[in-house]
DNA sequence: CGTATAGTTGATTAGTATCAACGCTAGTGG
DNA sequence: CCACTAGCGTTGATACTAATCAACTATACG
């Protein structure tokens, strides 16, 4: 499979754009590939080797990358913008799997397909290999395959602390898990915890991450600001006033 | 850490038994390793590198292999018997990770500590690797490797499946969804669909699964029993009736 | 400025949890 | 051999959290 696969039809207006991109042969911003997560630990002339196979996109936001069933024929990779994962049942309920960010990877699949759909929350730009090439770099550079099993166990691990929150914590300590997530991450880095975090994706996103609805999500953000837990300047942003109290709704004390 | 974990407290009476079994310097059975998942499609030589590294343990129901937090030494593959995972909030809501049976593996962590407790539900017989002895086997034959990942990533692909069901099913569609699963898995030898499954782990611990309480998981049942869709002819199995009514519930359709 | 979309808030409902009682089975000891 | 007890599972009554339905506000967009 070589091929690309289709893009989405409501995003016919991007089509071109699309394909432009991913399939131009140029690598620009070749530097990018040090910043690509797996690629930390990598020696000089292995991360020259994973530049080589590598091609870079920008899409706009709400663009659907590929689609759950899709034949799976690349990994990708976060430049820079933010990606939502999300599983669909027929009657369109959702469950947004997970959030990913600058630096994050996706594009696990088994039996040759996608097992969710990914899809941009604001202007993305991805870095993509074909998993080809890559099944090929991993079997001459050992550790590129150390370094996306310990990724997928990390990812794994995530899964299994959202199984936890999703069977068993209520809407307030979902909200709150979530928001003390978000600011861990941002804080990666090193810094120390931010008062602010964006928070990019829409109310509606965030319900379909912790289970709730759109009203329950608004509700226990009302709530928290009311209680002087948080505040929420503007629309797309929070600012964590008090950490302590956070963390430990987080853990369910 | 090449010490064993403290086995827990409240099973001190099968404290000597786990460790004459886990310590046990002769391997008895060495044609178990053959069965172990990650064996499948090794060389013979490759199984006898295995072979030479692993230690057997029999344990009796109900006994903690190892706590969330514990470090991690071992990885561990169930030759015979059902192991759940399960992660705890400090105030004990808890929440089943995996049900787990013959020939499924588990015992990863990150940052050096497990991040679930595994405990036997039957009493079960486990291969279990030394962490030390398997890295450097992977080192050695990267196909064992190869093996880990794609069995992270099926495990990644599993716990992605079951937030969807977390998160957005039904109790009903919940309880379906599990009993197809249990057949599914029986069945994974080619088999077709079995008419009854064995359910050897109780109620309380299939409400920790699907994120319900146990007289939810009772009044469900009862309810699918009552639209002839299963039938619960004794404890501990279930007959499914209509298979398509149960597929169609797990499907959300 | 008007329209569409996202977000908030209120009223009511529904699904599941909680609390409580009871039945069944298995193991125990008289 | 049989009452006794403990643990598991089922069933019923009630409570409560979050969903649903609906109205309204704020924000972005042409």
């Amino acid at each position: 499979m070589g091929r690309l696969h289709m893009p989405p039809l409501d995003y016919d207006g991007h089509k071109l754009e699309q394909e432009a991109d991913l399939q131009s042969p140029r690598c620009r911003n070749c530097d990018i590939v040090r910043e690509v997560a797996f690629c930390a630990d990598l020696a000089h002339d292995e991360v020259k080797r994973l530049a080589a196979v590598r091609c870079h996109a920008a899409l706009p936001a709400s663009f659907t990358v590929f689609r759950e069933g899709d034949p799976v024929d690349h990994v990708y990779s976060i430049s820079n913008g933010a990606v939502k994962l999300y599983k669909l049942l027929p009657d369109g309920r959702r469950q947004i799997i997970g959030f990913l960010f600058s630096g994050d990877m996706f594009g696990l699949g088994v039996d040759g397909g996608y097992c969710y759909t990914a899809e941009t929350i604001t202007p993305t730009q991805l870095c993509r290999f074909t998993n080809r090439k890559l099944d090929m770099l991993m079997d001459e550079i050992p550790r590129i395959e150390r370094r996306m099993f310990s990724m997928a166990v990390k990812d794994l691990v995530a899964a299994q602390e959202q199984m936890l929150l999703l069977g068993r914590k209520t809407a307030r300590e979902k909200v709150a898990t979530f928001l003390v997530k978000l600011a861990s991450r941002a804080s990666r880095t090193g810094d120390p915890i931010p008062a602010q975090v964006a928070l990019p994706m829409s109310r509606a996103d965030i319900a379909d991450y912790l289970g709730l609805t759109i009203e329950t999500v608004s509700r226990t953000f009302t709530q928290l600001r009311r209680d002087a837990i948080i505040d929420l300047p503007a629309s797309g942003h929070a600012v964590l006033n008090d950490w302590g109290a956070l963390k430990e709704l987080a853990e369910g004390a």
